[in-house]
DNA sequence: AACCACCGTTTCGCGCAGAGGAACAGGTGG
DNA sequence: CCACCTGTTCCTCTGCGCGAAACGGTGGTT
């Protein structure tokens, strides 16, 4: 506890966390003289640190009865990420029975800051087969997955989107704005999006966007494999089940 | 952001938890150097932010990828606080109902180290009315919201936690041991709890235990009035009642 | 009403521990 | 095999975090 039993420790932070968490473990907001006592800590530390927390949002400060409790910010990171957890959770058998039937990698990703982040991966059979990292980021203009998010934004968000410089990632890399218009249209009627060689030579992919009970995007599902194993005519069935799969994975969501 | 644009901030505890947030909001593993980019931190520096908040359970390490991604203690506090949230938005409705009929202060409260616990109260009607704060800390064995937890908890915990030395805090309050025993027996068949002047003069009180899919005991309402306003033949028909109104909590918070 | 006790806030100077450059190690890709 | 990038360790300097003490405001007590 002293100091280093292990090392790069930076006691101020530590010790923020620990009010942070004796703050957050107390259901109902606690005194400054509280947090002294429960941690030793003079009323000037404690004092400090919580101004700190609340500063940051992850502490409220309740000025009537001077009590502090858990944040907002906190709150807000904490769901975020349950949700992206409840995604996960729900998503991964639909990922898993996808490369039973296929064998190929079947990937999960969300679009963010205007671009594709991969969130789980289930690997493919195959020897040969399409292999990303779980945090990999990509375009969305030339990934399957982000085409499939885009065809669901409404115009304008679209369009903000697509006005970055686009990425020319492999020779067949669209960035043509008219022409991109026109593919995520067709992606929209589909209900899935296609990509051969656009985001990676040799690699063809099938994405379906998963969507909130406003039609909102908020993640994809996709389906890479080598391009001589994915043919023009295997793709309207590999695509359509995608997209029932990824309508499936969306309704379990809204539940 | 030089230095005191609010005082009383801890620099270190402020920049730890911005690389939480960081961490946080990237849905997948961070490295370190991401870390360092984005917040324009040494490298040195950001390592040891992401050990301490590490060594805090905040954040997980993959030692694998060497990425940084958020961690079980966070997790964990953030479901506790908000099933405790779901807790409150839930059983609002139901106490301000009861405040309704009867004008009546109503509590809820949980049991933590033994004691009950204020996390939310509704105020009665009357001008003279008994009025708690929330996050007060009462004794189990001599409030309605105690007893009414105490007698929905098995045999064996409810022994430890009547081992404990119990505070008399009026000359009412019942502290032999195979007295309260039978008190709780007696609760646990009515379904509600009583209690007069036991915790404070010229108070009465009534509760109910709302209890899990486990029958285990999560929490409880109870109602205070002033003892003059709660006689004895009130009781059944008011004790009843809140039993009913928790029984609906319960049932709400399992489904 | 005056007193007191407690709690939160502010001030201030000392000394330690946090910052960050730089060197080291390890792994990856060209 | 070498060059580069990322993560880890070391070291030294000084800035800032620490905590005692003083201040101010509030509630409870005789």
């Amino acid at each position: 506890m002293t100091t280093t039993s292990k090392r790069y420790i930076v006691q101020p932070a530590q010790k923020a966390l620990a009010v942070l968490t004796l703050v957050a473990e107390n259901a109902s907001g606690m005194p400054l003289s509280a947090v002294c006592k429960e941690l030793k800590l003079p009323k000037t530390s404690a004092f400090r640190y919580l101004q700190t927390l609340v500063e940051a949002g992850f502490v409220d400060h309740d000025t009537q009865t001077n009590t502090y409790s858990i944040g907002s910010k906190f709150r807000s990171l904490a769901k975020a990420d349950s949700s992206l957890h409840r995604l996960r959770m729900i998503a991964r058998p639909h990922l898993q029975q996808l490369v039973t039937e296929y064998g190929e990698t079947v990937n999960l990703a969300l679009q963010q800051d205007g671009v594709v982040i991969y969130i789980d991966i289930v690997e493919g059979t195959h020897m040969l087969r399409v292999q990303g990292r779980v945090g990999d980021r990509h375009p969305l203009h030339s990934t399957a997955l982000g085409k499939a998010m885009l065809s669901y934004l409404p115009e304008a968000t679209r369009k903000t989107e697509l006005s970055r410089s686009l990425a020319v990632r492999t020779s067949r890399t669209v960035v043509a704005p008219d022409a991109l218009e026109r593919l995520l249209r067709q992606a929209h009627r589909l209900g899935y999006a296609t990509e051969v060689e656009e985001n990676d030579d040799d690699v063809a992919c099938i994405g379906a966007a998963i969507v909130d009970e406003t039609e909102t995007p908020i993640a994809a599902i996709s389906l890479s494999a080598p391009k001589s194993r994915l043919p023009r005519l295997l793709v309207p069935k590999v695509g359509t089940r995608l997209a029932e799969v990824a309508a499936a994975i969306s309704r379990e969501l809204s539940a």
